[in-house]
DNA sequence: TTGTAAGCGTTATCAG
DNA sequence: CTGATAACGCTTACAA
């Protein structure tokens, strides 16, 4: 109906059916030619134009509802105005928020985003950096990297504009925006201390991911300065920041008796596979053990017991990644050093923590009295 | 650095410094045309080429890591490969699977996602529409519609390939993938009267989305069928579908005194909000009053308590969506009649849900002998 | 089977 | 200040 073969002449006649409208439209229009159009609507260039004509064909554009059409206009300039989001998978609620806060900031100024998922698979990575490169993303923020990470390298290098939020690379050349993790963690073991306890465990994420790596190696010097004894029966290493690796380290955790009072998981999802390990041994949490989480994800204050965390800016991680590409898109030059922001972090303390049961360890390090855990075991 | 003028001739040096390839420079280091370089990469048209000119072509284009210039593509072509998505707001968990499903299902066939949001603001969607379709995206699937939406109207009219995914509008020439809702409160009902419950309120989403519109129109339907008598003073009309929201109008309810044992929602998280309501009165759900869900989003197994709940299948919706788009997009013709699918749901028992107390009223439509609501008032 | 050439809608350079 | 003109990288009649 609509696409059919408009009209008969093929320079011919702009009332087709419902062609779009091009400069040569306004232009025949205003009857000037399609340069001073497009300078004319440049506000760049409009000072090179007449007032009058300037108006003249501004008023024309909108009446003929003109919008530039962006292939041709990023054939010509290599600008695309899109950036690319690469995330492990949008459907774990900490990076809607991240997304949101890019979107936010970049809609305005005439970015649209491609968003694209990885599902923490090295490969799809790569392949999705590379289709986004070549769609010709003028910028990229990237939620999926791994401490080691080529591609990410590669791209910085190259010269793309290009931040990774949440995690960071062991590169430095690549920038980032995360949060205050060392100091999250620090705040967490002090609440738990300040509760009680004293035999911490804690359920570390992938090493190979800075928040994993931060986040435990945070948990190792701050215990070790707080006084506190952590053996090896008391760290659980997952193997992917999920539900499923929780619960299956707090078995494990259990089944060594290490007789822990309280467990400091590196993310929310841990935190909950955890405490449901607990009650499948008929432990209540935080009654026999206190769980706590990190990220403060959407509903963690909702589940039962309402969990103790730490919140990072999620939305703020957004924001603050699409302000430095912003402003990274706006320089002429090629580019000044790479920006490492981390963002304060907050201590949100809910249920899923508590004072320690009576007869529990209380000194530092001493024999646990706590045998609970190997009761149900 | 690196995008410095390159070499010094204008027509010339392939070798330049990191140049993407162009087909120019695949076609040098042939020996061919370029024409004859587009054909051999095209699949539709390699048949015209000689097999063995052909393949050295793939060979070099490989070499020279050729990728094509997607601007001048589109340019020429007026094809995008690129799909715009519209969710009033990606943060809200039921939306992310939706867009999973529909990327997971364009991605393999080189389509990649725009994604915009649109905060349930009239004007905002309006905007991203307009943004969307300017920005040349060959196909659009929003789950932001409203029953009266003349923006998506215009746009299926006018020969855009459209889906809305979730909900519906009124105009049926805009095709739309929602899931089973009558049959999704049937289901319900039936589940919360085998419990033994009689007096049965409900909160009812925006009458103007059609989300809103089937639910409650089948609560009535169903009720009605089932015998039940429902007074004005069992039905509370949220205007988002949010917890505050479910919060007010619980409250509505309680105060109105309506005596019902038990509350159908219409989304997940207006029961959540429902349930804090009564938890602020000092009444317990399921003790005191069953709650009910709508959509079975992430995490609601997990709060407290468990919601019982109709799992729509929101990964589904979002790959149906896909594959219709994508038979719409290799239609050489116009298009065939819209699409209306609707996909079916699961009735998904937790805790939420329990028969009402001793005591409470029995009889279909008796005066109710629960009295506890009042006594909290 | 391959080459020629036009043109998609812009912007940028160069004259006037 | 404005107009002509040449690209940008690609596809596609039309010729050969």
């Amino acid at each position: 109906m609509t696409g059919g073969k408009p009209e008969t002449g093929k320079t011919g006649s702009a009332a087709g059916a419902s062609r779009r409208a091009t400069l040569k439209d306004v232009a025949r229009a205003v009857g000037v030619h399609v340069s001073t159009v497009s300078r004319a609507l440049n506000p760049a260039t409009r000072h090179l134009i007449t007032e009058e004509i300037a108006t003249r064909v501004l008023e024309v554009s909108r009446e003929l509802n003109y919008r530039p059409n962006p292939a041709a206009y990023s054939l010509r300039t290599n600008r695309s105005h899109t950036i690319g989001i690469v995330v492990p998978d949008i459907t774990n609620s900490i990076f809607p928020p991240m997304i949101r806060g890019v979107e936010d900031v970049l809609a305005p100024h005439g970015y649209a985003a491609l968003v694209v998922n990885t599902d923490l698979n090295r490969e799809r990575e790569a392949a999705a950096i590379s289709t986004l490169s070549a769609r010709g993303v003028d910028a990229m923020v990237v939620a999926s990297a791994e401490r080691e990470d080529a591609e990410l390298s590669a791209l910085a290098k190259q010269g793309t504009p290009v931040v990774t939020i949440n995690r960071r690379t062991d590169d430095a050349s690549v920038s980032s925006v995360i949060s205050d993790e060392i100091e999250g963690v620090r705040l967490m073991l002090a609440h738990l201390v300040e509760l009680g306890h004293r035999r911490i465990a804690t359920i570390a994420g992938n090493q190979n991911l800075s928040t994993g790596q931060r986040r435990y190696d945070a948990f190792l010097r701050n215990t070790l300065a707080m006084g506190l004894h952590i053996g090896p029966e008391q760290v659980g290493f997952a193997n992917a920041f999920n539900e499923a690796e929780g619960r299956r380290c707090m078995e494990e955790l259990l089944a060594r008796g290490s007789g822990s009072t309280a467990v400091l998981c590196a993310n929310d999802r841990l935190a909950i596979g955890a405490i449901s390990a607990l009650r499948g041994r008929g432990l209540s949490c935080p009654g026999d053990v206190s769980v706590t989480g990190f990220n403060d994800m959407a509903m963690v204050d909702c589940i039962d017991p309402p969990l103790t965390t730490i919140r990072i800016p999620h939305y703020g991680i957004g924001q603050a990644a699409a302000q430095f590409l912003l402003q990274r898109l706006n320089e002429t030059d090629g580019g000044p050093a790479p920006l490492h922001q981390v963002l304060p972090v907050e201590l949100i303390v809910r249920a899923s923590t508590a004072a320690p049961r009576k007869g529990s360890a209380e000194g530092p390090s001493g024999d646990p009295a706590v045998s609970h855990m190997r009761i149900v075991r």
